[in-house]
DNA sequence: GAGTCGTGGAG
DNA sequence: TCTCCAAGACT
């Protein structure tokens, strides 16, 4: 059975001159004003599959300067993808710890390894190839691929995105707009320097055709952009409202040993916070305790009916929901058997430990004693 | 298609 | 304080 493309919707598409203009418009400003990045080659050199696999993984969702001080300790700890995969899963998961979307961290891992193991190291140097390696959607391997290997790819982020509304003046909101906004994306990708042209978008959309307050005036699409002209440019794009967030609330457990070492656990390695240490914990819900206390025996670490709460709540937010923690201690004995591990308050840096266990521990070390 | 999955900064 | 959002991937 032949496989056929989705056809392509319906668009006013810019005729080649048109796209060919505006194509030559933001490459020149981007040979002119492009941003000096870490991860990013100097004009007319290759660069590095590696370096730009690991700064698009962790740039996924996440802000350049959140990414900087993370991606230079990575590369400065694990030059190489073959030294990345030789590398402990703790180690990766403990260097990764505070910048979030930990699914990215075990997945780069099994990437690297993949890369490794089945392709002698190199990366695959098409689309298709990049496309099926663990952590690499659709957005990355058209990163990769045009990036490091000059192939004619689509580069479609949100950024991209945000461009091709304003640019066209697209009022379908997000994310039903998607298969829209990629068809003027591919009418303005060039065959040649694709790669440096979604760069030049990408950087177009990070710093003047920002979601608020676009700089239009410095905008090399100015006068061609129809988002502009019909006054909608800072409007656009338009979105689909989202759900609001509930609250989930829980007790959190502070077990300090007689040496003064503290119970940590590792989280179920998928899900939220998969694979990261935590305090344990009575399960995050969203409803109320029915039966406080019963939940708070059910759930603690050991037996114990003295716990001491602390005053005060954590609160933390995730993606889709807020979080409340009340924190509660206990000392224990030199030796109790729980599951878990223990671990000075002094070498608490060389675990897994999550923003939200961070907060908690600053929050039990400022107000429990 | 709609949920899930973190965090910190900006306004 | 609160909402939005950032070079998305996966289920």
């Amino acid at each position: 059975m032949a496989r056929r493309a989705a056809a392509p919707p319906a668009i006013d598409r810019p005729d080649p001159d048109t796209a060919a203009d505006l194509g030559a418009r933001v490459l020149a400003w981007y040979d002119r004003d492009r941003r000096d990045l870490p991860w990013r080659a100097r004009p007319g050199e290759r660069p590095d599959p590696y370096a730009v696999w690991l700064s698009e993984i962790m740039l996924q969702q996440t802000t350049v300067a959140a990414v900087k001080p993370y991606y230079a300790r990575f590369l400065d700890r694990w030059p190489t993808v073959e030294a990345l995969a030789a590398a402990e899963d703790d180690a990766v998961m403990t260097a990764w710890a505070g910048l979030g979307y930990y699914a990215r961290a075990r997945n780069l891992l099994k990437c690297a390894r993949a890369v490794t193991d089945h392709h002698g190291g190199r990366f695959p140097d098409t689309e298709e190839g990049l496309r099926v390696l663990p952590g690499v959607g659709a957005y990355t391997a058209a990163a990769i691929a045009s990036i490091c290997f000059g192939r004619h790819a689509v580069v479609v982020d949100g950024n991209v995105e945000r461009v091709m509304a304003r640019l066209f003046a697209v009022e379908e909101p997000l994310p039903a707009a998607k298969p829209i906004l990629r068809a003027f994306a591919d009418a303005l990708t060039p065959i040649e320097r694709a790669g440096d042209h979604a760069q030049a978008v990408m950087d177009l959309g990070a710093t003047l055709c920002t979601p608020r307050s676009p700089a239009c005036g410095l905008c090399p699409w100015r006068d061609a952009c129809r988002g502009r002209r019909a006054g909608l440019a800072e409007h656009l794009p338009m979105k689909t409202p989202k759900a609001e967030r509930p609250t989930r609330r829980a007790v959190m457990f502070w077990v300090q040993r007689r040496d003064g070492a503290l119970l940590l656990r590792q989280r179920p390695a998928t899900g939220l916070l998969g694979g990261m240490m935590e305090l344990p914990s009575t399960p995050w819900e969203a409803v109320p305790m029915p039966d406080p206390a019963r939940a708070v025996a059910d759930a603690a670490p050991l037996p114990l009916d003295d716990w001491k709460a602390l005053p005060g709540l954590v609160a933390h937010t995730f993606t889709h929901f807020h979080l409340e923690l009340q924190v509660v201690m206990a000392r224990v004995g030199a030796n109790p058997r729980v599951r878990g591990i223990w671990v000075p308050l002094e070498r608490l840096d060389e675990h897994a430990l999550p923003t939200v266990m961070r907060k908690a521990i600053h929050h039990a070390l400022t107000r429990g004693f």
